[in-house]
This record gives C-alpha cells, sequence and structure tokens, in this order.
DNA sequence: CAGTTCAAGATTGTATACAATCGACCCAGG
DNA sequence: CCTGGGTCGATTGTATACAATCTTGAACTG
C-alpha cells in the first residue's frame, strides 16, 4: 500500500470514529506521525479529503474538518432528492439480473438486522451504502455515480441512524426492499416515487434529530 | 501568486489552448519547464486538474489529458438537463435583481455579439459561461453550483461554438434572454423550460457536429 | 489597563535528493 | 523470424531540507 494511501485510510478513519471532530484542524505534522510516513504523500492525502469534502484547506493554514450546517445539509437532500430518483429512473431503464440480485441481497440483510432486538446501527449504515451505491452502478453513469458519492460520504459523519427511531429504520429498510421489488417489475416510475420518499423521509428525520 | 497557481494555470491554458491534446501524457517534468517550479507544486497543480476532470492519473505513469466519448458526452449532457433545469427553478424562488441585472448584460452582450458580422466565438463562449455561472450563484446551492462547472468545465476544451451555425449560436442568445425575462416575471416553470430546450438543442449540436 | 508591535516558534509552501517502478530496447535462444 | 528475459533510462513516489507565512504571547506605549 502507497504512503499516499495509508495517510488517506488514517485521517479518514480518524474523522468517522470521531477522533478528530468537525472544526478541528489537522496538522501535517500530526498525521505524520500516526500514519508514519512523510508529509509529501501526508499533504496529497489531505488534499484527496479536500475534493471530498471531508476537509476544508485554508491557505497557510491547512485543512479543518468540515463542519456541517443545517444549511449544508438542506442543500445536500435538495440536490439527493433530485439525483437519487433520477439514478433510479436511469436504473429501470439499465438494471440487470445480477444487480438486482445483489439489491435484493443487501436490502433483506438490511431489514433482518433492523427487526433484530438490539440492531447493529454500524453494519446498517454500512448495508444501506451498499444498496445506494449498487444503485448508482446499476443507473450506468459514472458521473451521476461520483456526484452521489461526494454527496453523502462527507455526511457519514454524521452517523444519521444513529439517531433513527426502531420504527423509521424499520421503515427505511422496507423501502429498500420495495423500490428493489418495483425495479424487478419494471415499474420505474414507482421507483422513483419509492426514492423520493425514502429521501425525504431521511431529511425529515435529520431534521428532527440532528 | 503561489508556485501551485502558476503550474494549474498554465497546464490549464495549454490544455484549453489545444497545445496538449486528449489522449496526450503530461510529464511533471515538462510542467517543471514550462511553468519555472519545481516538481512538488506542479504533482499537486496536476491532482487539482484531475480532480476537475480535465486530465486523469495513471499510478506511476502520470497524467494523461481526458479523452471524452460520445458516451462521455451523452452522461453529461444527460446531467445537465437535468441539473441547469433544477438551477433554474431554483433560482426562480430566490433570485435578486442584483443577479437578474448581470444575467440580461451578459444576455444582451452575447445577443449583440452573435449579431455581428464576424462573431468573436471565443467572446461567445465567455459570455455564454459567465451567464450560465450567474445562474447557478442565483439559485444559491454551493453543491449544486461546483457539481455544474465540474461537468461543464471539462467539455470546454471540446469549443463547442466553433461547430455552432450562425442561426444555432443566435437561438442559444435569445434563449439566455428569455430566460431572464421569464425569471423578471417570476415564472420559473417557463424559464425551466426554456432551459431544458436550451440544454437539449446543444446536445442535438453535439451530436451532429463533434 | 487596553491596544500595538515585534520576535520566536510552529506550520505550511517549495525545492531537491533519493527510492521504487514502469517501459522500451536489445539480445539470446528456439 | 519470433519470443522471452533482462538491463537501462525515464518517470513517478517518497523523504527531507529550506523558505515563507502565520499564530502566539510578551514586552512596550499611550
Amino acid at each position: 500500500m502507497k504512503a499516499v494511501d495509508t495517510a488517506y485510510a488514517v485521517v479518514r478513519e480518524s474523522i468517522f470514529a470521531g477522533r478528530f471532530s468537525p472544526g478541528d484542524r489537522i496538522t501535517e505534522q500530526e498525521v505524520v506521525e500516526l500514519a508514519g510516513v512523510s508529509r509529501t504523500p501526508v499533504r496529497e492525502a489531505l488534499r484527496r479529503l479536500q475534493s471530498q469534502g471531508l476537509v476544508e484547506m485554508q491557505p497557510n493554514l491547512g485543512a479543518v474538518v468540515t463542519n456541517w450546517s443545517s444549511e449544508d445539509a438542506e442543500e445536500i437532500f435538495e440536490l439527493r432528492a433530485m439525483l437519487e430518483c433520477f439514478a433510479t429512473r436511469l436504473a429501470g431503464e439499465r438494471i440487470t439480473v445480477e444487480h438486482l440480485e445483489r439489491m435484493r441481497k443487501l436490502a433483506t440483510a438490511q431489514l433482518e438486522e433492523v427487526r433484530r432486538k438490539t440492531p447493529d446501527l454500524d453494519r446498517i449504515a454500512e448495508l444501506n451504502n451498499q444498496f445506494h451505491q449498487e444503485l448508482y452502478a446499476a443507473a450506468g453513469n459514472r458521473r451521476l455515480n461520483r456526484i452521489l458519492i461526494s454527496l453523502i460520504e462527507p455526511t457519514l459523519v454524521i452517523r444519521t441512524f444513529q439517531h433513527y427511531s426502531d420504527e423509521a429504520l424499520r421503515r427505511s429498510a422496507r423501502q429498500h426492499l420495495e423500490i428493489v421489488e418495483l425495479l424487478e417489475s419494471a415499474d420505474a416510475e414507482g421507483a422513483e416515487a419509492v426514492m423520493r420518499t425514502h429521501v425525504l423521509a431521511a431529511r425529515h428525520e435529520f431534521r428532527h434529530n440532528a
């Protein structure tokens, strides 16, 4: 593994694990010590994190972990509502049985997980994430894929599912399965509608809890 | 001006000026000599160009000027049709008189330019670009702004307007003015419809000429 | 005491040296 | 003639040294 990749992974994990909090400044020297590589790859890794929106770079000041305001969240949900629907519509035209199978597996696994007595929220987040990524891939527009990932990635820091009620968790998982089934029956319009509901519900949860 | 900025500007200009063509490999040493800075800022500049989609980085091989296939163009127009309409809708809700004034000025200037005997295609491209950017700003969603810029920037290399007929040039400029006037009369829906036509016309021109 | 100036330390920006990797070319062997 | 392997040059990847810039804080002044 290249030095830049380890530096990137170390910082990224530290942010997701909460060891760096939004607003914290990350000095290059810190990362050098954490990752055990020199400053050159560290700088490159930080720029990569910047282009993904996880940190912001200020000239001569370095990296600061991005701090999300409620306006940022509104912007993101506004765009997601539009783009995820669009992705669903495209998927409706182009999706293959392989994609559908994987999506069904993911949705089913998520549904099982949310029905446990003490659901593993991290696992749910991971399954949820994979489901959406599979859908983007099925849509077959690489740029749309990239855009949606760049929109969603930074919000994973907030760990939305931690604030979901059990009922919201279950509804979310059920909607995934619904989307799969509607796509299987070639009802792109229906799938798109469920997806819109799905994203707007996420926004609702976010507004009321975070 | 910082070294990284000069390196960035030099490569960017070289690409737009056609001194680097799509598919060309750009070695760091070349840029060092062109820009007169060391390799460190050159590398950073190339990564920046990568994140904007102007070049692609291959491990241990370096930067290659991005080569656009017709599939890429379809993807981009597909997304633009959606996102520019969305931007227009948002602008309809939030636009200020200052934005409208600037947009009217830009549209008028463009209309004058296309009516000259020998229109300056580079100036038209510049005015066109500024008009769209002004609209994105008026939409008030910074991420949407960023996304649209990242979609359009790489396509500027192709110099679309070079292939437009006089009639297409004029229609394009007229549509800009129409959009301004519809936004002024608070007819967001109408403005959105014209914008859709506008983007689809651009796709049409592209398909038949490039 | 508040505000300002300036110097020292810390941090980022840049240059350069060294290591690792890739690709082209040459040459031997079939 | 063609193929496989290996060496060498070129290029990217990384480390480190040096320069520029910013922050901090303490001394100084009104």
